[in-house]
RNA sequence: CGCGGGGUAGGGUAAUGGUAACCCACGAGGCUCAUAACCUCGGAUAUGUCGGUUCGACUCCGGCCCCCGCAACCA
């Protein structure tokens, strides 16, 4: 039996800065959803990687003396070096936008929409500020001025790019955005085209009141750091018009068809996940692209919110409230930045990540909630049971919780999580009015049959962590499996 | 009148016309299997504001105040 194919991607993270926690909570998040998959038997595509081209880069690179292809390796690497420490799916993709297929394909698909008519060389007029020397955009401008540099003009500059016709999508989009997802009739897809909803309004709402063509190219002469137009030496692609066709790249597009059929067609799409800055490139320009070239959409666009300092601000480094994921990781463990991630942000808004805040539900919800159970229980099982009395694990599709099933179904990790919390609390009730550890002093096969009890609901508690907090889950199973307890906390108190 | 989202105990959130709920923090008891953990009970001056519809409004309608995005070629 052949398994069914599932294809999940993150927005592929753009090298001009070293990885935040804004990018941890989106490889995480996705790569919950691709051990989900995997654990209901899906053959799972998980893709990641970075977007190394476009003036930001080939900026930094200058003012670090560096060749830009030495630069953006060098931060290519610390982004692939994170996915361990966060505990990222080991079989992901990771894909690089100066990665030669790539190269390739994002060429490939710039001649197929050129040859169907939808690129286009104009004229551009560029806003440009002679005081800061940089192109300006009309809301960068006050009154017409650069706030920087208010006395001098802004000068007009032409020149000549090309264009995609962005704006023949308009209809075609909404008939997106109307019928929800692609094709496919599966149950997953009852989901609309962009979660949440509110993000579907916003840009239904964008693209409604009317959308134009945009440049899809730079003058080489000014900024080569983008991949060569085909037959014009003069331009490079504007960097948007290369980094999304990774989504398609990443698993084969132009040449291994046979990979690219399995992943993008038989799956229905692409689940992509991406910042809510990203809603407009994914959820509108990135499908016009697609339809460009003849290929069906993506399946879902799920957008996260940010996360933010104390109070909802802006995390900066100058204020001094950034948050360095890695740091986390180091001090508090991997499935210690996961719980945080899925089940104290929320999943789709903005959500403030204090490190006061992640060390009291640290120890609200892994020291004393299912690092503590796990600890009351296996004392209890390691000395009354036998290790051949040891339940037998649930297989992860057997699980009986249609509201957790649901919430993942739907993107809201938090409700997953929230359901499981549940039962942890449930269990430590059931403990404190049945006092199993009473109970065997007096009846020694009541006892034991409680405990007993008290096993298989830890273990299915494990069982519904596999996708979310995978080191734990793994680790109670084996205390289970080996009947003993933990010989050191499974989370310490801080 | 540019567009959109939001304002609920100290903090974070839930509740689409019917007792305003949950988590954290806080207080008092209890338990002894467990990580000063766990359980029970409790307190909160909580629906931004003014008006309207209704038997009944966090919820629907209108005015006002405040916060946050967006306003396309910065990713």
């Amino acid at each position: 039996m052949t398994k069914k194919p599932f294809y999940i991607t993150t927005t592929l993270p753009y090298v001009n800065a070293e990885a935040h926690v804004g990018h941890a909570l989106e490889f995480v998040r996705a790569d919950v959803i691709a051990r989900y998959k995997k654990l209901l038997g899906y053959d799972v595509f998980f893709n990641t990687g970075t977007d190394e081209h476009g003036i930001k880069i080939y900026q930094k690179a200058a003012q670090a003396h560096l060749d830009p292809q030495k630069y953006v390796d060098g931060i290519s690497d610390k982004f692939r070096e994170i996915l361990p420490l966060l505990g990222i799916s080991t079989d992901i993709k990771f894909v690089r936008t100066t990665d030669p297929h790539h190269v390739m394909a994002a060429q490939e698909f710039w001649k197929l929409a050129n040859k169907n008519g939808l690129i286009y060389k104009k004229n551009y007029s560029i806003k440009y500020c002679v005081g800061c020397e940089l192109e300006k955009t009309e809301s960068e401008l006050v009154d017409g001025r650069c706030p920087l540099h208010p006395l001098q003009e802004i000068e007009i500059i032409n020149e000549e790019n090309y264009f995609f016709r962005f704006s023949l999508y308009q209809k075609p989009l909404m008939d997106l955005y109307e019928r929800g997802s692609s094709s496919d009739t599966n149950a997953e897809s009852k989901n609309s085209f962009v979660i949440p909803n509110t993000r579907l309004n916003e840009i239904r709402a964008f693209v409604e009141r009317g959308i134009e063509d945009f440049s899809i190219s730079r003058l080489a002469s000014k900024m080569p750091w983008g991949i060569p137009v085909p037959d014009d030496a003069t331009q490079v692609m504007y960097v948007w018009f290369d980094a999304l066709v990774n989504y398609v790249s990443t698993i084969g597009w132009p040449d291994d068809m046979v990979s690219f059929k399995k992943w993008w067609n038989e799956t229905g799409g692409v689940v992509q996940y991406c910042g809510k800055d990203n809603l407009r490139q994914q959820s509108a320009m990135w499908q016009s692209m697609l339809m460009s070239v003849g290929l069906t959409p993506s399946k879902v666009i799920v957008i996260n919110g940010f996360v933010t300092g104390e109070g909802g601000v802006k995390m900066s480094k100058s204020l001094g409230n950034t948050v360095d994921p890695i740091d986390v990781v180091r001090e508090y463990g991997t499935d210690a930045f996961r719980y945080f991630v899925t089940k104290e942000l929320h999943p789709f808004e903005d959500s403030p990540f204090t490190m006061e805040k992640f060390k009291e539900t640290y120890n609200a919800g892994l020291a004393n909630g299912i690092g503590n159970l796990t600890s009351r229980i296996m004392k209890m099982a390691a000395d009354n049971l036998e290790k051949t009395d040891m339940p037998a694990p649930l297989s992860y599709e057997k699980l009986d919780s249609k509201e957790y099933f649901d919430a993942i179904e739907g993107f809201n990790l938090q409700k997953a999580m929230n359901v499981v919390w549940e039962k942890i609390a449930v269990l430590d009730q059931k403990i404190q009015k049945e006092k199993p550890f009473s109970l065997v002093k007096t009846d020694k096969e009541g006892g034991k049959k409680l405990i007993t009890e008290l096993v298989v609901s830890l273990g299915e508690v494990a069982t519904f962590l596999l996708p979310l907090l995978p080191e734990t889950a793994e680790k109670i199973l084996t205390y289970i499996r080996e009947n003993k307890m933990p010989e050191s906390p499974l989370f310490l108190r801080k």
